[in-house]
DNA sequence: AACGATTGCGGGAACGTTCCCAAAAATGCA
DNA sequence: TGCATTTTTGGGAACGTTCCCGCAATCGTT
């Protein structure tokens, strides 16, 4: 084997030191050129350190940057599971902002179990992340307490605990634009498949239900307003619930696009239509909605701006934790109908 | 402020060095006590030196193990999207299984461009990942040429290019239970919606299907395999198109999930009706399709034997590249009856 | 009891960066 | 031109680990 070979073949990383070598300038100096954090010099000796650095192949050791940064440029994104279509919708919008800002988002899934929360943010703290974002605040959890106590930057979204920095969609207006929908449409019997208690999200929504009816001169009826989880399952049952009173409501707000489908599920079960029976309103406009048989009406949450707001409030120095609401809007479809 | 005060709240992470002080060995002992690579001993120092660390909250610090060890533990999934359900369900389970290793899963998502596959590569690669997991193989694609070519660990899962290793669902076998299903109910005119040619998937699936009905002794229809991507939109108009033929099929194989929900929804667009007119099969069984009004007869594929093989295969050593199939099974449901 | 073989331990040199600091070079101004 | 000021540069010490290597201690075996 001739050095040649060798020399070609050895697997031996570029190092700063190579290009440095190379370049006939020392280390620093390569190092601050290829500093992408400085403003970036355009002087002759910068151009010529930045093409030797390419054309020698240099990528940097980020293991070694962040040891001595002390930081990773990355950030740490806990979910319920990533077969939530919304949360892998959050993710995705999570990653794009992080790469817009030159950092890296990494996932990790709880199954919405507390003590999974807690696994989950060990990991990712172990990983370095230079922030924490939480989509699984529930109202009691000190899980938001320990992560101060450790110093660890954290930021809630999607929902909330009322004490902590967060990044959420104004879900009051959000279900005060879907019930107002039904009250336009002349329904005067609203069902609402309400969500789990423990979630900001739901109750937001359901006081903007209670402030659309009250708008509307429509009277609350406790029967109306059924619990659920935000699975599929928890829908159907819930409509099954409300399709199942004396005197059963003429439309239904579910509290997520999930709960929509299983309601869909349920009224077709009961023989009856979507919406000449039944209008029916969703929550988060995933994709799959508008391609079902009868597109569903759905109040759509721009991620994107959520994750945006986000990773700005987990950055930011400010001393007041501020809760941010992200305005949604109706998309009105082929689920809803005037009452008749 | 009392030094104590400052001792208390002074951040100054706690490493090797202060266990070491603390427990009174070096600091190369407690590295040892504490690798978990190692055999654990059960020596008593290596009890209390454990002890210490725990008592201290010590934390390994990643980013210098990484730079030392030269690997970093983690590995890397290229997915198209995670709002694919079948993708998010996928990426879970990788993430699951290498957690079972002792290994973190990252996810890049590259929209199904090509393009996107090389950038999202690069992003893993430096962040220093010590294997990839890919998921966007293409017939003509030299990524995995490259990739061999810069000596990084890979392997293809869900599709492959033939030449890689990869482990991938057996999509002939289910192909033909899909098909072979529908022939059992009595089904002669069976339509197949094809999926995108430039995935084995797709034409695995379609070949199953071409044996199922050799074996049925039912003549092959050019004009009942319609092309399609993998998304609701495109399973919507090859269902449309298969609707509208002068003698139309009596069943549908969709490619996937997706393709067969569009393909209820054009179904429903036709006056028509699931099972009664169409019976309809798809394929990946993800959450959402058992939960529909009609709930879809699907072929299910076990995603976390997947990844777990995809696993193996990465880090075994074996020099002949291979391709593992996954056996995939039916599961029966409302969508599907017999022809009449 | 003596000897080789095994095991456990500590010192210290890496790993590839960044960043402080002092020195050198370039610039501005009178 | 001379001097003060700014900008650019290179040397070298970190960052926190792991791992090599030499030495001491322990263990079997004859």
């Amino acid at each position: 084997m001739s050095d040649e070979e060798i020399t070609t073949r050895s697997k031996a990383r570029v190092t700063l030191h190579d290009v440095a070598r190379e370049a006939g300038v020392s280390k620093s100096t390569v190092s601050r050129m290829l500093d992408e954090r400085l403003p970036s010099t355009d002087t002759p000796k910068a151009q010529h350190v930045r093409e030797v650095a390419r054309r020698l192949g240099y990528v940097r050791d980020l293991s070694a940057a962040n040891l001595r940064r002390g930081s990773t440029g990355t950030i740490g994104v806990i979910v319920p599971r990533l077969t939530d279509t919304v949360m892998a919708m959050f993710y995705e919008a999570v990653s794009a902002a992080a790469a817009q800002q030159g950092r890296f988002a990494i996932v990790a899934t709880t199954d919405d179990n507390p003590k999974a929360s807690r696994e989950a943010a060990d990991a990712l703290i172990r990983r370095g992340v230079d922030g924490l974002i939480l989509t699984t605040a529930r109202e009691n959890d000190d899980l938001a307490d320990e992560l101060r106590a450790r110093g660890v930057a954290f930021v809630f979204a999607l929902r909330h605990n009322g004490k902590t920095a967060a990044s959420v969609g104004d879900d009051q207006l959000g279900g005060y634009l879907a019930t107002r929908h039904l009250c336009d449409l002349g329904h005067k019997r609203i069902g609402i498949i309400a969500g789990p208690d423990y979630a900001t999200s739901s109750l937001g929504r359901l006081a903007g239900y209670r402030q659309a009816l009250d708008e509307a001169g429509i009277p609350q009826t406790p029967e109306l307003v059924v619990p659920s989880t935000f699975s599929i399952e928890s829908g159907e049952a819930a409509a099954r619930t409300l399709l199942d009173l004396a005197d059963p409501p003429t439309a239904i707000f579910a509290i997520n696009d999930n709960t929509a489908i299983g309601s869909m599920s349920a009224i077709a079960r009961a023989g009856l239509s979507v919406p000449h029976d039944i209008s029916l309103v969703g929550y988060n406009d995933i994709p799959i909605v508008s391609r079902l048989p009868v597109p569903l009406t759905s109040v759509r949450m721009p991620f994107d701006r959520v994750a945006e707001v986000a990773l700005q409030l987990l950055f930011e120095t400010s001393e007041s934790p501020k809760v941010k609401k992200i305005t949604p809007s109706l998309i009105p479809r082929s689920s809803t109908a005037p009452l008749g």
